[in-house]
DNA sequence: GTCATTAAAGATCATATGATCCAAAATGCT
DNA sequence: AGCATTTTGGATCATATGATCTTTAATGAC
C-alpha cells in the first residue's frame, strides 16, 4: 500500500547507537548518522523524528543489549561472589577489548547530558537503579548463604559496586589499562569475602599468587 | 604603549572555567563564553587565540584550584586514614552543595573529549596519576604506621581510592544523593581499618551508630 | 602633540547543522 | 492501469558557530 523502507530500522538503530556512543551526542551530527545508517536525510527525519528521538531509542537499545548482557550474570545460578567476579571480569574485558574505549554510552550520557536533560536523566537513573537492587540482592543472598562478609551493609555495598562499575567504564576513556581497573577492583573482593573464623587476616585471600608490590 | 585591557584576563578565565564546567567544551559557545567573561568577541580570540586555548587554560587553572584545594589534604599532619576521611567528606560536600551538580571538569573531560583529543587526555592522565601517587603513599604510610590494613596492596587501594574518586564525581551529575556517595566509600574504609588483633569481625568500625539496613 | 602599539566594538565571513520541502519512485489495493 | 500512501533523493532553509576584518579608542614613549 506504500513504498516499503530500504533499510532495516533496527540495523540502522544499531548504527546510530555505535555512533552515539563512539562520539557523543553533541559531536554526533545528523549527516554523519544517516551517512553511516546507509538512510537518506530525509529517511532518517521522515522515519525517527529529530535526532533527539534518535538518541533516545538508541539509549534503550543500549540498555536492552549492552546492559542487557552484562546484568545476565545476574541470573546464573553460581554463588553471589562468583557472580559479581564473572559480571566485573567480563565489564573489564569488554571495556578493554573495545579498540575505540568507548566506554559505557549509559555512563557517557550522565557526563554529557545528566545535567541538561531531565528525560534522559531518569532514564540514566533508572538503569542504575537496577543494578543497585540487583548488587544489594546478591549480597544479601551471599550474606544468608554465609559466602559474603555478614558485617557489610548491604546497601552500602550496592553504592560501592556501582560507583565502581561506573568508574570503570570512565576510567577506560582515558587509561585503558587492565592493571588499573583490576587493582580497582581487587580490593572490593577481599572486603567482600566472609570473615574466616579465628584470627586470620583477609591476607590470604588476597591473590592467587602474591608479592606485597 | 598601547591600550590597556579592560577586563581581568585571570578573571576572565575563572568565568570560563565555571562556564566549561557546567555546560561541556562542546554545548559551550564562544559567543556564550565572550559574553559571561564580559569580554568581546574580538577581545575574546585576540586575548586567548581560540576555543581550545581557552579550555585548555581553563582546565589548568580547574586543576590549580579545585583540584589543588583538594589535593591539599594530601600534606596535612595526621593519620593517613584521618587524611582520606576528610578528603573524601571534602569532596562529597564540595559535589553535593554544587546547585548545578557539574561533578568534576577533569572527569567531565574525560568522558566528552578523552578519547578524541591526545593532547587533554594527557592531561587528564597526568592529573589522575598524581592522585594515584599520593593514594599509595598514604596507604604506604598508613601501613608503616600500623594504621592501615598491612594485608592490603597499596598500588591496588590507590586504583580503588582513584575510581571511587571519579565515580562519586560523575555520579553525582544524575545523582546528587548523599546516601548514595557516602554510602560508596563507607565500606572502603572499614576495608582500609587494620585487621583488629584476635577474631574482632571490622564490624565494630563500620559505623559510629549502626543497625543493620 | 604625534606616533606606534595594542585593545575594543561591531559588522561580517564561511561553514556546519538540524530540519524541511517538493518532486519522483515504489508498493498494495481496487 | 489508476490511485492512495509512504519512502526516497536532493535541493534548500534558517540559524548557529568559530573565527576574521576593519575601524575606532586608549595608552605610553618621544
Amino acid at each position: 500500500m506504500a513504498r516499503p523502507r530500504q533499510f532495516d530500522e533496527h540495523v540502522a538503530l544499531e548504527v546510530a547507537m555505535n555512533r552515539f556512543w563512539e562520539r557523543g551526542y553533541e559531536r554526533t551530527t545528523v549527516r554523519d548518522l544517516s551517512d553511516k545508517m546507509g538512510v537518506t536525510l530525509s529517511s532518517f527525519f521522515n522515519a525517527f523524528g529529530d535526532k533527539r528521538s534518535v538518541f533516545e531509542r538508541a539509549l534503550q537499545l543500549y540498555v536492552l543489549e549492552v546492559v542487557g548482557s552484562l546484568t545476565a550474570h545476574f541470573d546464573e545460578d553460581a554463588p553471589p561472589l562468583t557472580i559479581l567476579e564473572r559480571f566485573f571480569a567480563d565489564l573489564i574485558g569488554k571495556s578493554l577489548e573495545d579498540p575505540d574505549n568507548r566506554g559505557c554510552l549509559v555512563a557517557n550520557s550522565v557526563v554529557e547530558i545528566g545535567p541538561h536533560d531531565a528525560g534522559f536523566r531518569e532514564v540514566v537513573v533508572q538503569v542504575m537503579a537496577r543494578f543497585e537492587k540487583s548488587f544489594e540482592k546478591l549480597i544479601r543472598r551471599g550474606q544468608r548463604e554465609g559466602t559474603v562478609n555478614a558485617s557489610l551493609s548491604p546497601k552500602e555495598m550496592a553504592s560501592l559496586l556501582l560507583a565502581l562499575m561506573v568508574s570503570l567504564r570512565v576510567l577506560v576513556r582515558a587509561r585503558p589499562e587492565r592493571a588499573l581497573l583490576e587493582g580497582a577492583i581487587r580490593p572490593v573482593f577481599v572486603l567482600l569475602a566472609p570473615a574466616t573464623s579465628g584470627a586470620m587476616s583477609p591476607s590470604k585471600l588476597r591473590r592467587k599468587t602474591s608479592s606485597p608490590d
